[in-house]
DNA sequence: CTTGAAATCGAGAATGT
DNA sequence: ACATTCTCGATTTCAAG
């Protein structure tokens, strides 16, 4: 259903979806018309959900990164959902197995900020306790990886080492 | 240096970054060409990064996610990070305080594949233990967050209550 | 920041393979 | 069924006020 062509047509527009159908047909080597024909079928199936912008936290002072776990009395899941996603400081909420019932990303500003979302996170009726990984270094942040197609921010942005200037 | 069209501007991108600039100034109350100005700045800024595609995992049969925490022996940071983006079914790596050394997302189709990473893991140099948290439902992810500004991605897709069809 | 104009791109239909 | 070429309408983008 989705053949390599589709894959390497995802993996340049997930680089970049800003590309003219007539660059995309030329790295495909398929015409501007047929491009455009796989594009909007890959929309139409979902495959692709819409086309967004990629914004840099850093730049908007998003200093901290923390996963949070979440253990509760009972199964408060969709009221923990709800919370959470009305809370642009939360990214990601997950129920997993494990020791604990639930799984956070939060991205604050600084740690005063990351205390006022733990804060509000124990307003949740049912939470009890939450154990929180604070992110030291962040290697890399992508989206779905579509195998077999190497993208070129897979090269860039070499390892940090650790002598650094 | 963003003020609050700035913010609403970045807001409306993340949701859809298909708009056309007169859209766009309708929804600010700016001419075409101003919206043009601030977009433009937005990405020489590097606020705006890119613009991307969001793909549906699910879509593409990637149906398992997990997050692996990581211990070693040795602070082997760079052999990690360069392993884990090599392999497009990590999505993330980040060293992190705490009982371990690092955390990674990982998404893959189903348990076996899980393991394949796994298995991959160890063959890094120091990597002596592993935790893995596997993710039951996905509350939701999304990028960073607009604080101030609401999305209508943060209404739609009600919690899914415990009562399925 | 707004207005106005020119070049480019997107999107659809008709055609051919 | 799918790809190609052509065409029109819309958008981007630049210059001037």
């Amino acid at each position: 259903m989705v053949d390599a062509i589709d894959r390497k047509i995802l993996g340049l527009l997930i680089e970049d979806a800003g590309r003219t159908y007539a660059q995309l047909g030329r790295e495909v080597s398929l015409s501007p018309a047929a491009v455009h024909e796989r594009v909007r079928r890959l929309r139409a199936s979902g495959i692709v959900r819409r086309t967004t912008v990629d914004v840099d936290p850093d730049a908007l002072g998003r200093h901290v990164l923390a996963f949070v776990l979440v253990d509760s009395d009972g199964w408060v899941k969709d009221e923990l959902f709800a919370a959470t996603r009305a809370d642009p400081r939360i990214e990601e909420a997950h129920s997993v197995a494990g020791s604990s019932n639930f799984l956070l990303k939060v991205r604050v500003a600084d740690p005063d900020e990351l205390e006022d979302v733990l804060h509000d996170l124990y307003r949740v009726e049912g939470v009890v306790r939450s154990r929180t990984i604070m992110v030291l270094r962040r290697g890399f942040e992508r989206g779905v990886g579509i195998p077999g197609v190497r993208l070129t921010s897979d090269v860039i942005d070499p390892p940090t080492s650790a002598t650094r200037e």
